[in-house]
DNA sequence: CTTTCATATGAGCAATTGTTCATATATTGT
DNA sequence: ACAATATATGAACAATTGCTCATATGAAAG
């Protein structure tokens, strides 16, 4: 907190900001939902349970991956809260576990549709 | 396109979420608006910016960062179009490019602060 | 024009990530 | 009990990432 002297700095405006930051822990959860979601399988991945639900297999198929890659990255999402799992004898349907998730896609979406006008 | 024989798959479904599934290349777009907000370095930049311009310095401050490990972050969220910055004198101030990264920490805040009641 | 200060950049390196491959687990059918 | 199938997991490896350190650029002041 102790903002050094002879620097180009304005303490003024930095206090200002440093307020409205939000805690740090806050800050680290913003970012795990959006690295799950930084990887373009995984996006998929999410992109397709946003209607309904899907075994691994169909997954698989759905992302051109392999049935262990999907697996890899089921349990990252799963480990991450987003998604959900039910088991139906030997097959397992993934669905979305987070309400939010949908919102922050559609923002996604209204970013790369209105497309930079620079 | 192809779904093969002799597999678990779901053909009905598959070809369902298939067609609703954005094209590649916005898919590849969103995941780079997440890639871009996935670093708390970068993260804590933006979510700075989000009120008023600072300079890379104040920047720096605020993120607890050395000088060259902003301003390499800042190329990134430039090169993004994430951020702008304008020049005064020695000083570069940084400032939000983007109409729908704003909106988008707000959804992040929500999933944050309604925490995941499992 | 030389020095100083703010910022930018390139090389290098440790840490992390996403996949593959081999193997394990779980459930169903024989 | 055993084979077959769907999914999960661990080790390994290449690729990517985010930082540091040294150096370069660009602007103001002496």
């Amino acid at each position: 907190m102790d903002i050094c002297k002879e620097k180009c700095i304005n303490e003024e405006k930095v206090h200002q900001t440093l307020e409205s930051l939000p805690p740090v822990e806050e800050i680290n959860q913003m970012v795990d939902i959006f690295k799950a979601l930084s990887d373009p399988t995984r996006l998929k991945i999410v992109l397709s349970l946003l209607e309904q639900e899907h075994c691994v297999c169909d997954i698989a198929v759905l992302c051109n991956q392999s049935d262990s890659a999907i697996s890899h990255q089921l349990r990252v999402l799963r480990t991450m809260k987003v998604l959900k799992n039910r088991r139906a004898g030997k097959i397992v349907y993934y669905s979305l576990d987070d309400e939010h998730v949908g919102a922050l896609i559609e923002m996604s979406l209204n970013h790369v549709d209105h497309a930079h006008s620079h």
